[in-house]
RNA sequence: GCAGGGAUAGCCAAGUCAGGUCAACGGCGCAGCGUUCAGGGCGCUGUCCCGUAGGGGUCCGCAGGUUCAAAUCCUGCUCCCUGCACCA
C-alpha cells in the first residue's frame, strides 16, 4: 500500500483484488467439477442453455444466480452437486441477425455497438451464424461465459457444449428417430409466413410490417354456382369467421370491377378472385388457372347455400377487396352492421341493377334472415345496433367499434335457433367449432388461412399464408398426454400455483410442427432439408450433460443408436454407451430445474412429456422453479430497446457479491425484480458496511477467537443475540430449501443487521466477551451468506478462521444456545425503551430522571385470573372469579379497567408468549437495563415497584400493568 | 374471451396461505440531532392527522358482508400486467 493511503485503506472493500483472486481459486481448485462418487443421491440442477442471440445482459443474470446459490447451499450441506451450461445455437434468429449483420443493418449495429459494446473490428466476425453465435456464447467481452465466470456461478465448465455440435446432433437424431418408430412424429401440412417475392418462409423478425400479424383460419362456405351456362356447378366458396351464421345468408358479393378467374382446385371448378388462386397454391391446394375475367361476369348470378339449399344472389360492390380471402363475400344483413349498411344501401339504387339483368324487385325483396337470439336486442341485431349509434354509412368511424361489440356478444350471449337441430338454444361460443366440423365434414365447409392485416417482408416482397409440408410431435396423442399429466404430478412445481398451468397446457397442445426450413441445429434424420427447431431439440439435452465431458472419446460415427440406446434406456449392448451409463445413472433425474415462468406453457411442458415418453419413471424430473423477468427501472430489459446493463460493467463498478446479492434479494425468484442503479448502490453500501465491520472484528484479535462454550463472561444479551442468530440459521436454511433467496437473504443479512443494530445500543461491544459474541455471529453469518457472496464471504471466512467458507459445513441451529426467557426479557426492555422515547417525544421533555413503575402483584394475580379463561376469556366470567377473591373485590373499578384491558392482552398472546412471560422478574429485567435506560436517555434511572413505597411525585405509579411499566420523566 | 398474476403510506416493497403482537418490516427520498471544521460516511430520531404522558382518529384499489377483532376471510365491482403457439 502506497504511504499516502488513507488511515482506513485496509478497511475498505476492494472488491476488485478479492474476486480476482477467489475467480482464481474457483477455476484452479476444479470443486465445481464433480465426478460420480459413493453418495447415494447427488443432486442435479439444470437451467435453460442461454441462446446468445445477442451478449448477456443482467436481465438475463438472475436467471443463473438462483440456481448457482441452491447449489453452493447445497453443497455446503454436504450434498454432491452438478450444475452444468451449455450453449444452444439451434434456430433462425442468429441467422437472421447475420443476415442483417451482413448488409450492416443500421439497427442491428445499433443495437450490437450500443447494447453489447461490440467493437467495429469484430463485426466481420459475426458474419457466419457459427460465428456470431460463438462470439455471444463465448468470446465477447458481453459473453455469455464472460459474465456467468465474472458473477463466480459454481459451474462444471468441462461439460460445456453447443447445439450444433455434431455429437449433440447424433443425440437429437436418436430422439426423433426412436419418437418416429414410436408413432410420436407426424407428417402434415401446416401454415407458414411465405415471402412470395424470395419464395420461402420467414419468420416475424424478418418483416418489415405486420409483425403483430397473425394468421386466422377462415371457414369457406361452399355456395355452388346454380346457373346454368359455363360455369354450372362451379363452386363459389365464401369465406367467414363466423360459419354459424350460413343460415343467415341473403345475398352475396363480388367486386365487379376486379379480376376473378375459374379454376380446377383439387379436382372441382372453383369461382374465386385470381388473388386467391395464388393463396389456394401456396396452401397446398393444386390449383390450375383456366380462365380469367371480371367479377362483373358474376354479378347476377344465382348460388345456392350449402347448408340451407337456399338460392340467392350475387350483387356487386366495391367494398368488395378482392385480394383478401377468396374475394366473394356472403351477406348476413341480419347480424352483421356492415352487411346490414350494404345491404341498404344496394337496395336504395336497386333500379340501377338492371344494368346486371338483375330484378330490382327481387333485391328490394330482400329481408335480414335471423339465426339467432339474444336478449337486449330485437330479431335483427344488426339493424339495432346501426340504429341506436345512429350511423348512416358503411364509412362511418363508429362502425368498427359497434359492430365488434355485436360480435362479441352474439358469440358470448346469442343462442342459435330451431333452424339449427341439434345446436339450437345452444350459444355459439359452445357450438361453434362443432357446427363448422359437422358441416366440413358433409362436404360443406371447407377452410383458408388469411392474415389480418397485410404483411411485408423486409425484401419488400408480399407475405401470405402458405401451408407447407412438415413433422409434428403428437402433443395431442392421448397415451403420450396421460404420461405428461402423470409427470406433471411428480414433481415440485415451484410455485405450487404453476402446477395447474402445467396441466391447463398439456390439455391444450395440439401438435406442434417441430422443424424449420433452415437455421442452426440438427438436421432431421430422414430428411436433411430439414432443421429440428429450437424448443423440438432441448427436451432431454439435460441428460446430455451427464457424458457431455466423456463422449469426445467415442468417434462421431460410432454414435449410432445403439449406442443412446445403450446409454440412455440400458437397451443395448454398446460396451463404452454402457460405461458412460454409469454416469447417467448416478446423475439423473433432474433435481432441479430452473427457468423461466414463461416457458412453462411450452419448453418445461415439452420437458416434461419427453422425459415421460422416453424414460422410466425414476428417471423423471424431480422439480421445477420458475423465474420471473428482469426489469430496468420498471421497463422490460431488451437488447434492441437498448434498456441493458452488462454483467461485466455492472460486476466492475460493484462488485459481484453486490451483484449477486441484489438480484437475489430483489424479489422472490418467481417473482420480477426491477434493476434501479441507487438501489443496487444502497447494497453495495450495506455490503461495504459489512466487509469493514468484520474486518474490524477479525483485526482487533488476530487468534481466530470466535467460540468459547459457555462463555463464563456472557451476559443476558449476549445470549440474546446468540438466540437470535439461531432462528436466523432455521429461518435461512428453511427460505433456502423452498428455493426464496429473498427470504432468506433479508433474514441472514439485512434483519439480522437490526438486531444487531439494538445489541450495540444495549451494551459495550468493546467487552471481550462481546467480541467473542460478535465473531461467533460472523462465522455463522459467513457461511449463511455464502451461496449469495462467494467472493467477500470466503475471503473472510477464511481471514477469521484460516478455512474458506465453502470448505466449511452449513451451520445447524444450537439448541443449547436457544433462549427464549431472554429473548422474551429483551423484547420488555425493547418495549420499555420505545414507551420513553415516545413520552419524551410527546411531551418534548428531555429528562433529567427517569422512573420506571413495576405492576403491584395483585396485577399480577388477576392477570393470573384471566390468563385462567384463555384463549377467548369473557368480561363477565372472569370478573366473577377476580371478585372471589376478597382482596381483589375491595379495590373494584381499578379491578374492572384492569380486567378489560388484560382480556385484550391474553386473546392477542399465545400460550407460549404468556408461559413465559409469567416466569419473568419484571422488576429484575428493568433494574439490569438501568446503565443502558441512563445512557440512551442521558437522565438517572429508577426502578420502582408499584407495592414497594415507591417514590412517585407524579402519581403514575397506579397506572404500571403487568408487562407494561408505568413511567415517569422530568 | 380463456388462463395466470397483481393493486399496501412520496417512491420501491414486506405482510395476505395459517385474522389479533399492524399506523402496518425494510429500503430510497426528505428533515433534525450526534459524531469535538464543512461535506461524505456512520449512528440515533422523526416522516398519515391530532395530542405537553406512553393516547385517539383515519388508512392497505372500490362497495358490501362475516367476526369480540379484517390489509389478511367471503361476495360483487374497477383497473393493471403476462401468456394464448410455431420468436426463443
Amino acid at each position: 500500500m502506497s504511504a499516502d493511503a488513507d488511515a482506513d485503506g485496509d478497511r475498505a472493500y476492494d472488491h476488485e483484488v478479492v474476486e480476482r483472486e477467489w475467480r482464481r481459486r474457483f477455476e484452479e481448485s476444479g470443486r465445481y467439477e464433480p465426478d460420480p462418487d459413493e453418495g447415494e443421491d447427488p443432486t442435479f440442477i439444470t437451467v435453460p442453455y442461454p441462446y446468445p442471440s445477442g451478449g448477456m445482459h443482467v436481465g438475463h443474470a438472475r436467471t443463473y444466480l438462483v440456481p448457482d446459490v441452491y447449489a453452493r447451499f447445497e453443497r455446503l450441506r454436504g450434498e454432491q452437486v452438478l450444475f452444468p451450461m451449455a450453449w444452444h445455437f439451434t434456430g433462425t434468429p442468429i441467422v437472421g441477425a447475420v443476415e442483417r449483420v451482413r448488409k450492416r443493418d443500421p439497427d442491428q449495429i445499433e443495437t450490437l455497438t450500443d447494447a453489447f459494446d461490440v467493437p467495429e473490428d469484430d463485426l466481420e466476425r459475426l458474419e457466419t451464424p457459427e460465428g456470431y453465435a460463438r462470439y455471444f456464447a463465448e468470446e465477447a467481452d458481453a459473453s455469455y461465459r464472460r459474465g456467468m465466470r465474472q458473477l463466480g456461478l459454481s459451474v462444471d465448465w468441462r461439460r460445456e457444449f453447443t447445439t450444433s455440435d455434431e455429437r449433440y446432433s447424433k443425440f437429437v437424431s436418436w430422439q426423433y428417430r426412436t419418437l418416429r418408430d414410436r408413432g410420436l412424429l407426424e407428417e402434415g401440412l401446416h401454415p407458414v409466413n411465405f415471402c412470395t417475392n424470395e419464395r420461402q418462409p420467414v419468420t416475424t423478425h424478418d418483416l418489415l410490417e405486420g409483425e403483430d400479424a397473425e394468421f386466422q383460419e377462415f371457414t369457406l362456405v361452399r355456395f355452388g354456382y346454380a346457373d346454368d351456362d359455363a360455369f354450372e356447378d362451379a363452386v363459389l366458396p365464401m369465406a367467414t369467421l363466423r360459419p354459424e351464421t350460413v343460415r343467415g345468408v341473403t345475398n352475396a358479393y363480388v367486386d365487379p370491377e376486379a379480376e376473378y378467374a375459374r379454376a380446377t382446385v383439387d379436382g372441382e371448378t372453383w369461382l374465386v378472385s385470381a388473388a386467391a388462386t395464388e393463396k389456394f397454391e401456396l396452401q397446398g391446394r393444386s390449383v390450375e388457372v383456366h380462365e380469367r375475367f371480371a367479377g362483373e361476369r358474376l354479378v347476377g348470378a344465382d348460388v345456392e347455400n350449402p347448408v340451407t339449399g337456399d338460392r340467392v344472389v350475387v350483387l356487386p360492390a366495391e367494398f368488395v377487396d378482392a385480394a383478401d380471402a377468396t374475394g366473394v363475400v356472403m351477406s348476413v344483413p341480419a347480424h352483421s352492421p356492415d352487411d346490414y349498411l350494404a345491404l341498404r344501401e344496394v337496395t336504395e339504387r336497386a333500379d340501377d341493377l338492371t344494368a346486371y339483368g338483375i330484378d330490382p324487385q327481387r333485391v328490394q325483396a330482400i329481408e335480414p334472415e335471423p339465426i339467432l337470439e339474444i336478449d337486449d336486442y330485437g330479431d335483427v341485431p344488426a339493424r339495432d345496433v346501426v340504429e341506436a349509434a345512429g350511423i348512416e354509412s358503411s364509412t362511418d368511424p363508429e362502425l368498427e367499434a359497434v359492430t365488434q361489440d355485436l360480435y362479441r356478444s352474439e358469440f358470448h350471449r346469442g343462442r342459435l335457433l330451431s333452424a339449427y337441430g341439434e345446436f339450437a338454444g345452444e350459444t355459439v361460443a359452445d357450438v361453434r367449432e362443432q357446427f363448422r366440423d359437422s358441416h366440413r365434414e358433409r362436404g360443406h365447409f371447407d377452410r383458408m388461412y388469411e392474415f389480418t392485416e397485410p404483411v411485408v417482408c423486409r425484401c419488400g416482397g408480399d407475405v401470405e399464408v402458405a401451408q407447407q409440408d412438415t413433422w409434428f410431435l403428437r402433443y395431442n396423442d392421448d397415451a403420450w398426454r396421460d404420461l405428461a399429466h402423470e409427470a406433471v404430478d411428480d414433481i415440485d412445481a415451484v410455485p405450487e400455483n404453476t402446477r395447474e398451468q402445467y396441466h391447463h397446457t398439456v390439455d391444450w397442445l395440439e401438435e406442434w410442427p417441430c422443424i424449420r426450413n433452415y437455421g442452426l441445429g440438427t438436421r432431421l434424420p430422414w430428411d436433411d432439408e430439414f432443421v429440428i427447431e429450437p424448443l423440438s431439440d432441448s427436451t432431454i439435452y439435460m441428460s446430455y450433460y451427464t457424458i457431455a465431458h466423456r463422449i469426445d472419446e467415442v468417434p462421431v460415427e460410432d454414435l449410432d443408436r445403439e449406442f443412446f440406446d445403450t446409454l440412455l434406456l440400458g437397451e443395448g449392448e454398446d460396451e463404452r454407451a454402457a460405461d458412460m451409463r454409469e454416469e447417467f445413472e448416478h446423475w439423473y433425474p433432474v433435481d432441479v430445474r430452473f427457468s423461466a415462468n414463461d416457458l412453462v406453457n411450452n419448453h418445461l411442458s415439452f420437458f416434461l412429456y419427453h422425459h415421460a415418453e422416453l424414460f422410466d419413471r425414476p428417471e423423471w424430473p424431480q422439480g421445477v422453479t420458475v423465474m420471473g423477468m428482469g426489469l430496468k427501472e420498471g421497463e422490460k430489459m431488451s437488447s434492441s430497446k437498448g434498456n441493458v446493463e452488462l454483467p461485466g460493467e455492472v460486476v466492475d463498478e460493484y462488485g459481484a457479491d453486490t451483484v449477486r446479492f441484489f438480484q437475489l434479494n430483489a424479489g422472490e425468484p418467481w417473482q420480477d425484480f426491477d434493476w434501479r442503479p441507487e438501489a443496487v448502490e444502497s447494497t453495495r453500501e450495506a455490503v461495504d458496511r459489512f466487509w469493514s465491520r468484520a474486518v474490524d472484528l477479525i483485526d482487533d484479535d488476530g487468534d481466530g477467537d470466535v467460540a468459547v462454550d459457555g462463555d463464563p463472561d456472557r451476559r443476558p444479551i449476549d445470549r440474546w443475540l446468540l438466540s437470535r442468530l439461531q432462528s436466523t440459521v432455521r429461518a435461512v436454511t428453511d427460505a433456502l430449501e423452498n428455493y426464496e433467496t429473498r427470504e432468506a437473504s433479508q433474514a441472514v443479512f439485512y434483519d439480522f443487521e437490526e438486531q444487531l443494530r439494538w445489541y450495540r445500543r444495549r451494551v459495550d461491544t468493546a467487552r471481550p466477551a462481546a467480541r467473542r459474541t460478535l465473531r461467533e455471529v460472523l462465522r455463522t453469518r459467513l457461511r449463511l451468506l455464502a451461496p449469495f457472496m462467494p467472493f467477500l464471504t470466503n475471503e473472510l471466512h477464511e481471514r477469521l478462521t484460516g478455512e474458506p467458507a465453502e470448505d466449511a459445513a452449513w451451520p445447524e441451529p444450537d439448541e443449547t444456545l436457544v433462549d427464549a426467557a431472554v429473548e422474551t426479557e429483551e423484547s420488555l426492555v425493547r418495549a420499555l425503551t420505545e414507551d420513553v422515547h415516545e413520552v419524551r417525544d410527546v411531551t418534548g421533555t428531555d429528562p433529567e430522571v427517569l422512573r420506571v413503575y413495576v405492576a403491584a402483584d395483585w396485577k399480577r394475580k388477576v392477570l393470573a385470573t384471566v390468563a385462567e379463561h384463555a384463549p377467548d376469556p369473557d368480561r363477565g366470567a372472569v370478573m366473577g372469579d377476580v371478585m372471589s377473591d376478597a382482596d381483589l373485590r375491595e379495590r373494584g373499578d381499578a379491578v374492572n379497567d384492569l380486567v378489560s384491558d388484560l382480556v385484550e392482552s391474553v386473546r392477542e398472546r399465545s400460550p407460549e408468549e404468556r408461559e413465559r412471560l409469567a416466569a419473568v422478574d419484571e422488576t429484575a429485567v428493568y433494574e439490569g437495563a438501568v446503565d443502558f435506560l441512563a445512557r440512551e436517555f442521558d437522565a438517572d434511572v429508577e426502578v420502582y415497584r408499584e407495592d414497594g413505597d415507591p417514590h412517585d411525585p407524579a402519581d403514575r405509579a397506579g397506572s404500571a400493568r403487568p408487562f407494561r411499566p408505568a413511567v415517569h420523566i422530568e
